[in-house]
RNA sequence: GUGGGAGUAGCUCAAUCGGUAGAGCAUCGGACUGUGGCUCCGACGGUUGCGGGUUCAAUUCCCGUCUCCCACCCCA
């Protein structure tokens, strides 16, 4: 038997109305902020994420999809092609190619899946779903303001609230801006050489390779010295430091809770100052059910302008995990079931089902070789609200048997009156 | 990429010391010709994830492999 392969999965009935359902509120969520979509290739030149994510990152080392495209002609050298990891380098590559800084202030969102070649767990796939959204355009559009950065926090707020996720937690912090990264790396790799010698395996490796992600080690024994490190937030310049308060202080003004987490650091090189992460206990291991933050440099990485931005990336088949909607509340399930008794009985039904389909009504039929239990038990299986008979006595009297499957009440309707009769008891 | 656990019918699970695979639910049909849910009867359904080894005999023991789950790692 043919497989999905490792780490995909097919998103069956009735999950995908679930699935439906979030895109859905998530869709109006944006459109209240005035967001707008945005549809990149699933495929981009490889070098747009080595250059954009970052050389060294674990994600573009050693997780992505590569392949090399063949060339148009014998003389042509292949293309390095990847699938996408993440959507924001993509993002931003559009925002270039298409010069949107003439339209001032970018606000757009996306919705789709991405590629990464890890090993699969709870809530990590191979092929996975972000929600996600950037702004980003010339400073003089206000793409660098605090206000933007929170306005990004409020959304992710209210956007969960509203598909149901109860108990999030925002952690924040700010990264800084390149210089004080610099200088805060410098310091930390000075606190780390005495002591690093008495740590965890990875956190000896990562002391070489990172030293920032010391401060994800989960190593009991390592925390006492962790603590003793030097810390972001003491190394921000002076612009940095107002920019992270006046955030803080928006999130206060509209009554945001966040909690501070100055190890907080991001996995992507992109980021400059402000950093967040949403968090949800039912996860396991993989928490974070969403992370983002600002990439004032990263337009120029690219080859472009300068672009400030700041964006987040919703992994949606976590958030789908963590909510305690079911699938089965908003499956949309038929009105009313035609069930034709009899042969010959097919066209009429059909010609019903086609006029209550027009007034918006979720309509299902069977066939004129079922017995009439038949259809009442199929009627039942996908829970209709209704069952309508097609029978030749209905035909002749031109009025037509409707039951109610859950009090068993039945009526006779004429035919000019089926459709607004079934509009009323909507 | 590392370590551990698990894979038996569509689903949830049994199968004693190694003795030749079973139940519930689901599906389909009948009891029941135009009135369902309940009940009863019956049927369908399996390369025991896959490949190899040991054995008279393997779902069971061994090796390999694939997939999922858990933790690490990483990230959303």
């Amino acid at each position: 038997m043919i497989k999905s392969p490792r780490g995909t999965r097919d998103l069956l009935p009735p999950d995908t109305a679930l699935w439906n359902f979030v895109e859905a509120a998530v869709r109006e969520v944006f459109q209240a902020y005035n967001f707008h979509e945005i549809r990149t290739p699933i495929f981009e030149s490889t070098e747009l994420f080595a250059r954009g994510v970052g050389e060294d990152t674990d994600i573009v080392s050693k997780e992505m999809f590569t392949w090399e495209d063949r060339g148009r002609a014998e003389s042509d050298k292949g293309q390095s092609l990847t699938l996408r990891p993440e959507n924001t380098a993509g993002v931003v590559r559009a925002y270039i190619e298409h010069k949107l800084w003439d339209r001032g202030l970018s606000k757009l969102f996306y919705i789709g899946p991405q590629f990464r070649r890890e090993r699969p767990q709870k809530g990590r796939y191979r092929q996975f779903y972000q929600i996600g959204a950037e702004v980003i355009g010339p400073a003089a559009a206000g793409s660098q303001s605090p206000a933007r950065d929170a306005e990004i926090l409020e959304l992710l707020a209210t956007l969960l609230d509203r598909v149901g996720i109860v108990n999030w937690k925002l952690e924040l912090n700010s990264v800084g801006c390149p210089a004080d990264r610099a200088q805060f790396n410098e310091a930390l790799r000075q606190a780390l050489a005495p002591v690093v010698a008495t740590m965890c395996a990875d956190c000896q490796r990562r002391a070489v390779t990172n030293p920032l992600r010391v401060f994800d080690c989960k190593v009991p024994e390592d925390q006492p010295i962790i603590e003793t490190f030097p810390t972001i937030s003491q190394f921000l310049d002076e612009a940095c430091r107002t920019h992270y308060e006046e955030v803080k202080n928006i999130l206060n003004a509209v009554q945001i809770p966040y909690v501070e987490n100055n190890r907080l650091v991001r996995g992507l090189d992109y980021y400059t100052r402000t950093a967040f992460e949403f968090t949800h206990g039912a996860l396991g291991a993989q928490n974070a059910i969403l992370g983002g933050g600002r990439y004032d440099g990263l337009s120029e990485a690219l080859g472009g302008p300068a672009a400030p931005g700041i964006g987040f990336a919703i992994g949606e088949d976590r958030l789908v995990l963590s909510l305690t909607t079911s699938a089965e509340s908003v499956v949309r399930k038929p009105d009313v079931y035609i069930a034709p008794l009899g042969a010959g009985m097919n066209r009429e039904a059909a010609r019903l089902a086609r006029e209550l389909r027009r007034h918006d009504l979720v309509v299902d039929l069977g066939d004129d070789s079922f017995r009439l239990k038949k259809s009442f038990e199929a009627a039942d299986k996908m829970a209709g609200r209704y069952i309508l008979i097609v029978g030749e006595n209905e035909v002749k009297a031109d009025a037509f048997a409707i039951k109610h499957l859950a009090s068993g009440e039945q009526v006779t309707v004429p035919r000019a009156e089926l459709a607004q009769w079934f509009l009323r008891k909507k």
